[in-house]
DNA sequence: GATGAATGAGTCTTCATTCAT
DNA sequence: GATGAATGAAGACTCATTCAT
């Protein structure tokens, strides 16, 4: 196990180093330097420098998976909102409690290579893939308007990833009312929803949206 | 002019590669080798590699910026949800016919060094300051909710990032539809207009969103 | 020790080098090659081509400061002319013992950068200062005749620089005999002694030197 | 006659940049800048940077050469010494006119190729000849004690290159009273002269100098 | 297993010189 | 003749990785 609490200690160093400068300008020296172990003691441990990388965009993004969950239908099930709540919850939770690693998957595992980029990527499809899916979900149980599901849930997503990466820069504590933020944003926009009614038509902004416009005129 | 259109050439393929291959993978023998020019007539151009991508990455924020226009209120000024609309359109515009330059602002330029972090930094922090002043402006209108304007703000502007990253990727020409898309999640979310409308409350989202629950559980 | 041994090695090779083809013309690849020693193993002894060569003229400037003393007085002391010939038997030494460090004090350190030269310069200073002191006391003590103590010490220290120089030029061993020539040169010039003394006057040479042309004139 | 003042003005631009940044560290671009003409034009008068410096070096040179003439015995000639000093004050007087090649010649014109060396070794050769023969004409004349001629030689070339090197640096004007005081020296050395004078023996300092240890020790 | 000295490929940058206009 | 843009060889330095101890 000694063995293991070395790797970890080389691994917690070179992920503040990497949140901190960038993979291209962290280098071996650094990284052996702050965890007090040798050169060559590093390739005992790591392939390489890229494998060190590699190993702690993924310990992030399974960790991301995970706490991304499928939302689940069924009476036994918390509501939708409720799930959806919850996996938001625990995707701040992860970004606050490891800020550094957020950091580097948000900013600094991009344009790397193309199996990172991929990965990446791939990381990312299936989190649009989770949100169209609940779309869809919510469209057929009529809690959820009609749209562009796939370029909605890139919004979704885009909104999260935003936040959370300013989370990353601030000092700020997990809070509930964040995710209400986030949530809110996600399911009403910032309309005031009174003008979003009409009783002729289901949706208001639409085509091309002159009747928005005119109904937001009204006022 | 000569001069100036070896220049654009250098610049032209420069970009093509950072696109491709990121700041730290692109070498001066690439680009020279692409632009067809000697490895000295770079440094005539341009005083270092650093120098031509910040000149890249500046101009792409030049124009951004430009596009990006003050909501403007008057008797003459088209609707503030045209003038939004229309920032969002020549932003499309810009990444479509600048795919390659979005890609470098939205996924290379970040974590380079300190000027240029800030430099990108201070540039997003501009657009979600005028994000976040149109909100302003569409509550005092009645037109926005109230919310927490610069979370809000910061969520809009990620959803925006993503879409356009998004559309980097693809092959698409510019179309309105995606705008409006993009418009319509941030005013109205995704939710179905009438769950969010309760003849006793305005907002229906609130107190850790148990209404809502209620309100869409009853659906 | 087997580190410093290599250093060693490195500093023998850069000296030889310097010496022959001066700072410029000698590059780090042939440092490198002489020293049978890999590229990047150079960088590991010394910070740069520079701090390398700085190195090796401090080190030459130290051991000439540290055999150029100052000449004492008192009784346990040796005579003021055997401290300074005991000097100078230094220096020649040395300069025998270190051709090439001498060829690069003397013909390959100038005109180098700023602190380089201030270094030279402020050695010379230090040596041209004592000299002056030198004088001083032999004027004192009634050995040596008044003169230009700065102009003179300039001589001096010229003399022996042009004598050591032609030193590291030739197959020469210590000799007294070029210590004893030098010493009288700068102790009694070329004339003869006796055309200097006069009955009527202390110095002969003076007065623009007429006298000693009609002194000379009357041989 | 308009080349010829243009060629004129590259080379006193370029004799300002090597005397006061070395050959090296003096660049082509300084040059042509300075000189205001084109980097190609440069070209047109000279062959390449080298052939630029030997020229400035050989016009130095020649110069000098002219100025140190050879000592000429016979009735119309003018005394020995003071042709001795006419050529010591025509050096100076091209010293202080020409600071700034004196200070190419002696800081900047050593260690470059082998072919400048050998030029600047033959000419300080010639010097030392002729300083040489005149020692050998002093002593059949019997102005001049025997010693070893050629080591005389260079250390009266060495006083005088560095008495020369320091007017270079500093704002005099021609003195002969300094022309004077190197001769003095050159001739009487330091020693008061009637410490030199032995009724029983010709010259003092001699017998690895003891005598005259014995003689100042009288004192 | 641990070490850290050694490696050498790779990269940026400079600058004397050329040559088409 | 004059120009100055273009050239490309050359050089210093970095750094991920290896390997003998």
């Amino acid at each position: 196990m000694y063995r293991q609490e070395r790797r970890a200690q080389v691994l917690r160093q070179a992920k503040r180093l990497f949140a901190r400068k960038g993979y291209h300008r962290t280098n071996i020296s650094d990284i052996v330097a702050r965890s007090g172990i040798a050169r060559g003691t590093f390739y005992l441990y790591f392939r390489n420098k890229r494998d060190l990388f590699e190993e702690l965009l993924e310990r992030a993004l399974a960790e991301l998976k995970q706490r991304v969950r499928r939302i689940r239908m069924g009476q036994l099930e918390p509501s939708p909102l409720d799930q959806l709540r919850a996996n938001l919850s625990r995707v701040v939770e992860f970004v606050l409690a490891e800020r550094e690693l957020t950091d580097i998957v948000l900013n600094h595992a991009t344009g790397f290579d193309h199996e990172l980029d991929s990965k990446i990527a791939g990381f990312y499809e299936r989190i649009v893939t989770q949100i169209e899916r609940s779309l869809e979900l919510g469209i057929e149980m009529k809690l959820v308007r009609k749209c562009d599901k796939r370029a909605v849930a890139h919004c979704i997503l885009g909104a999260v990833k935003e936040i959370v990466g300013q989370l990353t820069l601030k000092d700020l504590h997990h809070s509930e009312s964040l995710v209400d933020e986030i949530l809110s944003f996600g399911l009403q926009g910032v309309a005031r929803p009174e003008l979003l009614v009409d009783s002729k038509r289901d949706v208001v902004l639409s085509a091309r949206g002159q009747a928005t416009d005119a109904a937001l005129a009204r006022q």
